[in-house]
DNA sequence: CATCCTAGTTCATTCACTGAACCGTGGTAG
DNA sequence: CTACCACGGTTCAGTGAATGAACTAGGATG
């Protein structure tokens, strides 16, 4: 999102929400952190935006408990974010979000085809899985594919790992 | 959103999806229109918008298939804007992101209650209803109620209409 | 005729985004 | 010991969207 980022006089839980993740580049962060990136500069180098942006994103989504910034080097240091129980459980909006553009935005096929991984069913906007009925499944249990409409022009490094099918929340590159 | 709209390296649903709604604003006029605003005037005063932002978002949802621009009355010539079966089908990412919300950002309780009008049961994130069961409810038979965290210190129409409980896309006032 | 209502547009100001440059820490190579 | 590089940021000038107040236009109303 952008200027002024609160909706002051919204007593709404979705103006709530957009506060904090309706910031352009956020719900992105989100995604890609779902997916498994992990490192500032893979961030960086896949969402192509701005380190300074990039910045106060994951400060933000830290200090909202979105994300956790974790040491996992010492020497040098260096630290991670990885979503929370409460990042992860974005997953949910964000693929209906994402679904609704397949249905209604985009031309060709998909771009990337989700999967239930216990019994690679496909799964619909509400997280259930077409194949079993398993429903509401956590991203623990999904898989990402690339589809038929995805264009693999990007040679970055989350791009290039994402070209093969990856379980969610497993980390990237 | 904001500054420069479009995320162009992503070859994502998402980011095309957030490119039309990701929007600052844009969620919250679908979501009005979803809970049956239809008249400039009353997005205005439920929203404390700006109106050239107004002006713009609605022209940009009109142009996308989101909303549609209708004549419903000729004099004085007055339009609404009423949304589309795409427009509709937000429904779901915006009820999976205000659930989500509701969840982990809320500390008094539920703002906004949402039930299936058919049996009264409540409605959970994925449009379900927990009572009879049904799957992925439109909103046609979704009735919106005051929850017990709601302030009620806002005086517009759109706001005193939603006191009462209202059937979503019934139009309001 | 004067006033009001609705639905906008215009405009100066403010403020976040952008991209490029710079910085600091800690390896690593010679 | 010195140079250089990688990573993860911060700083900064310029741009452009958001903001809010003022203004406009068409038509009803008194």
């Amino acid at each position: 999102m952008a200027l002024g980022k609160n909706y002051d006089g919204q007593d709404c839980s979705l103006a709530r929400t957009l506060e904090l993740v309706g910031e352009r580049w956020t719900m992105l962060v989100v995604r890609d952190a779902l997916y498994g990136v992990r490192r500032y500069g893979d961030f960086l180098a896949h969402l192509d935006i701005p380190r300074a942006v990039l910045s106060q994103r994951l400060a933000t989504l830290v200090e909202a408990g979105v994300l956790e910034r974790r040491r996992y080097q010492d020497s040098p240091p260096r630290d991670e974010y990885v979503p929370t129980a409460m990042g992860r459980e974005l997953w949910l909006p964000l693929l209906a979000l994402g679904q609704w553009g397949e249905r209604h935005l985009s031309r060709r096929g998909a771009r990337r085809v989700f999967s239930h991984v216990d019994c690679g069913g496909r799964i619909d906007a509400t997280a259930s899985c077409t194949g079993c009925g398993a429903a509401h499944l956590p991203p623990e249990r999904i898989e990402v594919r690339p589809g038929p409409g995805l264009a693999d022009d990007r040679s970055d490094p989350v791009s290039v790992a994402l070209r093969e099918p990856h379980r969610l929340l497993e980390p990237l590159p």
